[in-house]
DNA sequence: TTGGCGGTTTGATCTGTATCAAGGCTCGGT
DNA sequence: ACCGAGCCTTGATACAGATCAAACCGCCAA
């Protein structure tokens, strides 16, 4: 395998699902080698589900590339999605044998998966895997609690600010650090994909994001392409306090 | 140390924050000992603040009796809570040394804190506590994820439902177990926390109370005193589909 | 006994978002 | 070049829940 730096981020490290530095530090290591062994990699195309909630799952798994999202569903229909998984997250829980959501690939997707029962077995041997996993846990709880807030509590306008501030700054930490010049980016999510993210319909997203762009706090090439001339502009319209913050 | 039950409960455990089996039953064990060691107690009374979002938290702690709530605030007001902590559950993260909510206690409350420091050596030193907590807080984000579905796609009446539903199933299995009549308990919040809790006003939460009264769904003696005559015509309302989840 | 206060209920009205409906844009296939 | 499907926008209207306002209840203290 491959040397890796330090401070890395998924795709640097290939197949590693533990990117912290503690961890890929040791990836010439035998609990490494262990974790090749269990691995394999499943692609997926834009729309394909890749599990329903429910049925049974045996593996756990990271996103190498692409975007996926955890979704709920009502009996009569009503949906709404509940994790956003971009490259380098995890999905699936140790010590569960069923789905708890629908995992459906957004775009095309390549997801590094782990055979379950080998994988808790080598947790139970290598304490940095669970430690991880625990930090990575808590960045997800943390991230759920503020989408608790913008879905009980914010306003749809500041909604639609917040997802795009959600996504313009994961995206800048995914290119170039602190480019202090526009941020530009594709939206992954159609309106009723943003729609379901958010608590609303997609006629109310469409409405606001037209609302944005009329007031200047957007641009639009297209449907999907969206320039974010002033940032802090976006993030005084989501109501956030706190720019610390980083979400899932 | 009193000897411990295996699948034991926190108060059973008095003092251990992690109640897991595999970790209980070596309450004599070193590593127990080293968290008597750091380990103090924290009374609050009903309506006390235990720490404000931003503030220094040199400590985790578990809930010993009583109850807390975890609340996020907007710079206008608007409040959202996004946890609500019962006896044997746990706050504060490691790794992290500002509290990121508002933490208050709701009813007289005793917390069993540790000095993170230390704790978090502990938890470098001793594998079990990493992976107790780890499905912990996956349980947490399993709750929260559940609490977004009702903030963001259910009814006033269901989300009133769904709340005297997660407390009447939590009060139960804190007390016998499938105990088959009414289930009958002291709702722990008042009117605006509630509000708080479903991301609703006060006036709307007293509104759907009275119409379930008035239903039949449950029975009210005083303010705070509830019946459920039957669970299951409760959750019917709720609109849960998934019986199994068990929230926070 | 009175007054005041926190928590709660109830009523009247307003408003933001859902719902229903129609039409537009874009791209790929025939 | 045309068609159709998917996705998106826009308009008209309906309604759930918010907001504003008043009054009630139980309880404690003076």
């Amino acid at each position: 395998m491959a040397q890796h730096d330090l401070n890395i981020v998924h795709q640097q490290c290939g197949d590693c699902p533990i990117r912290h530095r503690a961890v890929c530090a040791r990836c010439e290591s035998d609990e490494l080698q262990q974790l090749e062994e269990i691995k394999y990699y499943r692609s997926f195309q834009a729309g394909q589900t890749v599990i329903w909630s429910g049925d049974r799952m045996d593996f756990v798994a990271s996103v190498v590339t692409g975007i996926a999202t955890l979704t709920q569903t009502m009996e009569d229909g009503r949906r709404q999605m509940v994790g956003l998984l971009l490259p380098s997250d995890f999905v699936g829980r140790p010590g569960r044998d069923k789905a708890a959501y629908d995992v459906t690939a957004t775009t095309d997707l390549v997801m590094c998966c782990f055979r379950k029962k080998p994988f808790e077995e080598l947790m139970g041997k290598t304490p940095h895997i669970a430690q991880r996993l625990l930090e990575m846990t808590l960045d997800e709880l943390d991230a759920a609690r503020e989408w608790m807030l913008l879905l009980g509590r914010k306003t749809a306008r500041e909604k639609i600010a917040s997802l795009l501030a959600i996504i313009a700054r994961r995206d800048a930490s995914l290119k170039l650090k602190s480019q202090k010049g526009a941020l530009i980016f594709d939206l992954p999510l159609t309106r009723e994909e943003m729609a379901d993210y958010l608590g609303l319909t997609l006629e109310t997203v469409s409405r606001q994001v037209s609302a944005l762009k009329r007031d200047g706090v957007i641009e639009l090439q297209g449907k999907r392409h969206v320039i974010i001339p002033n940032l802090d502009r976006l993030m005084e319209e989501a109501g956030d306090d706190s720019d610390g913050g980083f979400l899932i």
